[in-house]
DNA sequence: AGCCCAAGTGGTAAAAAGTGGTAAAATGTA
DNA sequence: TACATTTTACCACTTTTTACCACTTGGGCT
């Protein structure tokens, strides 16, 4: 079972090739040679970067859609569309489509610095800069989210 | 059943190590070689140590959450991304994320004493400086906070 | 078609950072 | 005081990262 956890820190190179944080590598090791899938964040301008074993659980969940339903089929065209196989390099790199970066507010021109996050079985990725904005903006206040989370928690049980 | 207890102050080496207090080691030698979980407070700006049992705990409740829900998904988002696995190396250091460090507003240029609290099953890590400052803060009333929790408990009941 | 340029790919070497360990100093204990 | 443990400071080694370089491929132009 996976567990990925953690920020990490990385950069592209002036090619726009993603160098993946070397103690990212070794949790993932056992499912690495399976490759990855990039993908658009549904929420939020950020890529996800499933591990093979759980984009295949997310494909199991496509499947479940009716495609004669037009929503349910915007859906899955919207969703699919972004996604992309990738797979490490010899040297550990990641070549990322352009058009993933740019939904990431990525311009190789401007920055090159991101932050790689492990969400289980997941992982994330962002412009580091995006993501201190997100963090740091005025409006967002962890503290009252953990309260309100947990509430809806307690009172679900 | 673990009961961690008390204050141990300690400090990082040059490269950001903390040594772990050889006194906490003891109460932990069962549970030690499973590793633990560092990650940042919810509510205050110190971090958080759990040995892997406690940590088991947290992760399934945060299982419990719904990744489709936003709220659930953003606490989730921020939450696991500060946790990081630890272990002790071979002298008894622990190799903290910087990230974390900063969180907890330690600058290894400036300071490098912290203080590990005993919690019952879990630790707090706090930068020595934020703690006394907490404590000795005018408004920290630590009388009027025990009287309205032991209120808010009884009639809770 | 042949040539040239640009972009993409794969690789290497040097620099930097991280890791593990040891020895000496300091502290605590019998 | 002498001993044992803990902590500090430092060193050497390994790994990771960065910055380059060179080769291939494909497209456009003459």
């Amino acid at each position: 079972m996976l567990k990925l956890l953690g920020e990490y820190p990385c950069k592209l190179d002036n090619k726009g090739r993603l160098l993946f944080p070397a103690k990212l590598r070794k949790p993932l090791e056992e499912v690495l040679h399976q490759g990855l899938v990039l993908n658009r964040d549904i929420y939020t301008k950020c890529l996800v970067l499933y591990p093979q074993p759980t984009w295949e659980k997310i494909s199991a969940n496509l499947e479940k859609m009716n495609p004669h339903n037009r929503k349910h089929a915007e859906f899955v065209r919207f969703f699919l569309n972004g996604a992309t196989e990738l797979e490490l390099d010899t040297v550990g790199r990641l070549n990322i489509p352009s058009h993933l970066l740019s939904y990431a507010e990525v311009d190789l021109k401007k920055n090159n610095e991101l932050v790689l996050c492990g969400l289980g079985q997941k992982m994330e990725l962002w412009n580091k800069e995006t993501r201190e904005k997100k963090f740091n903006a005025p409006d967002f206040d962890f503290m009252t989210l953990a309260e309100e989370v947990q509430n809806e928690l307690k009172t679900d049980q």
